[in-house]
RNA sequence: GCCGGGUUAGCUCAGUUGGCAGAGCAUCUCUCUUGUAAAGAGAAGGUCGUCGGUUCGAAUCCGACACCCGGCUCCA
């Protein structure tokens, strides 16, 4: 019997049943058989080593693919789960997937791994690497595999967990066994250790089992795994760098910002620096708000314990909220995690009327939440911070028109901010966990992917992993580097609606519930700040720099020329400031350029004489001379004007 | 909240077995008057996160708390 294969190309090749992947990549080339870790028949991913025994597309994984990363980084993680059983006797292990850049396992050994630990499992496992053992597939019956893992408790719950969703053809488990180690896995592996040539163990952490903070806490380690030497180093770089773009890091070395340990965890002080970064980007937001059909309000930050009860808040949200205060001889007040209620009395501050709908209430409303003290992170996930918050009331029957001008406008302000990679995902209706009727939830989860479908947004579902009062839409971005945050949200609101009796008199004059959607394009202020500092590694479009231009004059006596070209440039809308210290020009030039300053302007003794500058823009440190003040002037009032 | 690691000058970090607290950068002063990525000299700067304990003696050992970092869980 002969199976025949499809070539990626279109070609189709014959061979004996039976024949395994190695030997049809070996056929199609060497070097291909070389690189190859495993291939891929009919959408079925398997090792090389094992028989083909059916027709269908064909096409090798390489290693220097994801897809054949992530083989070499499953069969690391094997390795590693290998070298620890070696080395703490009784220690059961859990799960050991590779993600992202690498690879990670969960074990019990009864105490956490010290960095002396992690030494020795690095050392143990370059031997069974160098011993070179051959992964060796077999297949179980759920019977044989309990009790080859009698003693692994989690590989038991877990071959349990594969017999109860039989089904996809898993009427029995596939086990991995080099050398006397033996996993519960899928595959598929490198047909030996020796193909892993890079390999590094990075940290450890505690791991819940199965994600489950009610279930027993495990040590996790991770590691990644390259290649070659070369990519691992590619990749230790780019944590490198990374780091460098790190909003922490870069809030200090650029004065924008700090996390005063007297001020508390998860809370910011703005300095002058990012003050006026924060203050263009909020300009911009209320700029675009109101010329979006957005009216613009404030709200107090506190609010009555009854207000917060209408809304649901303290049933479904007290963990996030910071305790009450009790004011008035009783009375309790709670600080604001949300603004919705506050948008909500002011529609219901009178009595509404279809003509006035969609009504967009816009606020940059501060909120406090009571996040869990691992969590804070920098500006990133903060315990204050400040939404670009908007609740807009609509009719069912608008509501899908307004998703699709939302959808516009967020992509609209997020390429002004230079992002223009966007993902979406839509989260949809958990039955267990939410209100509302099924027609309404129908409607605002079509509606809303319509919206993402006009938009050509690629989005993926998230099931069930909608709110509990409405389906609703997060947004990422990529950054300059390549990782993904999430910014945006709109959120469809059945639920507040209901709660706040909130209606309008329709054209037929009946009234009628509206439908809230609940929405930041932005985030928070602080969040999109953290992204935006590590997007562009502190080096702002010129708009949004704090400072825009430094002036730098060459001896003292060119210091009054100094700061009447700096006053001309503010004249002409650019944030401009004199280095007027008793410094040489190469130290002055080497600060801006380090604080990130878009352009640089010298002036000396030729300067003076001819109203002329020097000039040296950030993106090109070429510097050119003798320029005339008010062209400079004006073509940098040109370079800093914000998008809109 | 959980697991682990931390906290020494404004910043980055040394500090040996428990025995007088250190460097570089930044700051200040003076000299130099500078033309595109670091001029020279000097000075000042510390409750060693906080509180408690052990000790003749604690930055160093122990405990609690605060804050930070890496994860888990959670999330804008």
């Amino acid at each position: 019997m002969s199976i025949h294969l499809t070539l990626p190309d279109g070609t189709q090749r014959a061979y004996e049943g039976g024949t395994t992947g190695y030997e049809v990549a070996s056929d199609i080339g060497a070097g291909l058989a070389k690189a190859a870790v495993a291939v891929s028949v009919d959408g079925e991913t398997l090792d090389l080593n094992r028989p083909i025994d059916r027709d269908g597309a064909f096409s090798v994984i390489t290693e220097n693919t994801e897809e054949g990363r992530a083989v070499l980084r499953h069969s690391a993680a094997h390795v590693m789960a290998q070298a620890v059983l070696d080395l703490f006797p009784g220690a059961t292990f859990a799960i050991g997937p590779p993600i992202t850049d690498g690879f990670y396992y969960d074990f019990d050994i009864g105490r956490p791994f010290t960095p002396e630990d992690l030494d020795r499992i690095e050392t143990r496992m370059q031997e069974i690497i160098e011993i070179n053992q051959s992964f060796d597939r077999e297949e179980l019956s759920i019977d044989e595999a309990l009790e080859m893992f009698e003693d692994q408790p989690f590989k038991t719950e877990i071959i349990r967990g594969v017999d109860e969703a039989e089904g996809a053809g898993t009427d029995g488990v596939s086990i991995y066994r080099n050398d006397a180690f033996v996993d519960l896995c899928r595959g598929p592996h490198i047909s030996s250790t020796g193909r892993l040539k890079a390999v590094k163990l990075m940290r450890t952490s505690g791991a819940y089992w199965r994600g489950d903070e009610n279930k027993p806490q495990l040590q996790r380690i991770y590691g990644t795994a390259w290649e070659n030497r070369k990519a691992l180093r590619t990749y230790l770089n780019r944590l490198e760098e990374a780091e460098k773009r790190d909003h922490r890091r870069l809030g200090v070395e650029l004065d924008l910002y700090s996390f005063p340990s007297d001020l508390g965890s998860g809370l910011a002080v703005w300095h002058p620096k990012g003050g006026l970064l924060r203050k263009e980007i909020e300009d911009y937001s209320r700029r675009t708000h109101l010329a979006h059909g957005y009216e613009y309000v404030v709200s107090p930050h506190v609010a009555k314990a009854d207000l917060w009860q209408t809304s649901g808040h303290l049933d479904f949200y007290a963990e996030g909220m910071y305790p009450a205060m009790e004011l008035d001889g009783g009375q309790q007040y709670y600080v604001k995690p949300m603004n919705c209620p506050f948008h909500i009395l002011i529609y219901k501050s009178r009595s509404r009327s279809y003509r006035e709908l969609p009504l967009r209430l816009f606020e940059l409303g501060t909120v406090y939440r009571y996040e869990r003290s691992g969590v804070v992170h920098g500006l990133l996930r903060a315990r204050g911070f400040t939404q670009d918050d908007s609740h807009i009331f609509t009719t069912v029957d608008d509501m899908g028109d307004e998703l699709q001008r939302l959808l516009d406008f967020v992509l609209m302000v997020l390429r002004d901010f230079g992002f223009d990679e966007f993902e979406a995902d839509l989260s949809t209706r958990d039955p267990e966990k939410s209100i509302g009727s099924d027609e309404l939830w129908e409607l605002a989860e079509i509606s809303l992917a319509k919206a993402l479908e006009r938009a050509q947004l690629p989005y993926q579902i998230a099931h069930g992993e909608g709110s509990f009062y409405g389906p609703k839409i997060d947004i990422h971005v990529k950054d300059a580097i390549g990782r993904r945050w999430q910014l945006s949200t709109i959120q469809l609101d059945f639920a507040q609606p209901e709660n706040f009796n909130l209606t309008y008199a329709s054209s037929g004059n009946v009234r009628e519930r509206p439908v809230m959607i609940h929405r930041a394009l932005l985030g928070s202020v602080e969040r999109f700040v953290g992204v935006l500092v590590e997007h562009y590694a502190g080096a702002f479009p010129a708009w949004l720099a704090p400072v825009q231009a430094t002036v730098v004059p060459v001896a003292d006596r060119h210091t009054e020329y100094a700061f009447e070209a700096a006053a001309a440039l503010g004249a002409g809308g650019v944030r401009a400031e004199v280095d007027a210290a008793d410094e040489t020009v190469g130290e002055k030039i080497r600060r801006s350029i380090t604080q990130k300053v878009p352009a640089i302007l010298v002036v000396g003794d030729r300067d003076v004489e001819g109203r002329t500058v020097g000039l040296r823009l950030r993106e090109n440190d070429e510097e050119q001379r003798g320029l005339s003040l008010d062209e400079v002037v004006s073509d940098l009032s040109g370079l800093c004007a914000p998008p809109r």
